[in-house]
DNA sequence: GTTTGCCTTCACACTGATGTGAAGGTTTCA
DNA sequence: TGAAACCTTCACATCAGTGTGAAGGCAAAC
């Protein structure tokens, strides 16, 4: 599909699918008139990409996890996961796990605070 | 406490702690000097503050819900809350549920992935 | 063949969170 | 009395993510 379609798809604008494109996020393929075009898998991507950044993910950190997510096969070579990969990975995770944390307290607490006061 | 010794205990510049009252989300006494006066819940206050902003969540959001995230007594009469004020936080919540959700799957695919590579 | 609706790149503006530093007041200590 | 270490306000800069629009190419439809 072109862009403007998986704008529509995704709801996302298609001023920020070319920023995510230039940020390395997406690496659609291009027509012979230079149209880009993605193919399904972009569409649950794109939403990903959008789900991380509104949890306080930067592009930067997405684009070098990003590989690690969908891995079914490719990379699950031993050999692709250096020591520092390894760590990087594994501080990526527990900084999640922190954010999960951190959020489903104050979640807890204002649902706690609902259902007291909705009685 | 004053600015400082705060800024020691968190680890967030007093530049930030000026921004964070700016915006509403501290509110420290005033000394005869002018100098800022924190209690010692200003700690965990604020580590609640930078947690949530690192969660994605804004100045504004935090501003609306953090009243009613240490509902210990005060706030719990029922006309505190309006049905529009409960409406937004219920849709609060929803979203911060829609961002655990999303980090939680990303983070299990991370590990998964660790955790499959050094076998 | 011109209009219409896509698409392209490029540039400039805005916003929220943050860094940096100037200019000056207060307290403490040598 | 003066230096050191606090504090104050104010202003200007940066950075990432996003909005908006200009100038122009391509393609389908009338």
């Amino acid at each position: 599909m072109r862009i403007g379609e998986l704008s529509r798809r995704t709801g996302v604008p298609a001023r920020m699918l070319r920023y995510y494109e230039e940020q390395g996020l997406l690496e659609p393929e291009r027509a012979g008139n230079g149209y880009r075009l993605y193919g399904g898998a972009a569409v649950y991507r794109v939403q990903q990409i959008r789900g991380l950044l509104d949890s306080g993910l930067t592009t930067e950190i997405i684009r070098r996890i990003l590989p690690f997510l969908d891995a079914g096969d490719i990379h699950l070579r031993p050999q692709c996961l250096t020591p520092e990969l390894a760590e990087l990975l594994q501080a990526e995770a527990d900084r999640i796990t922190a954010r999960i944390d951190c959020l489903a307290r104050n979640r807890d607490a204002l649902l706690r605070y609902l259902s007291t006061v909705r009685g």
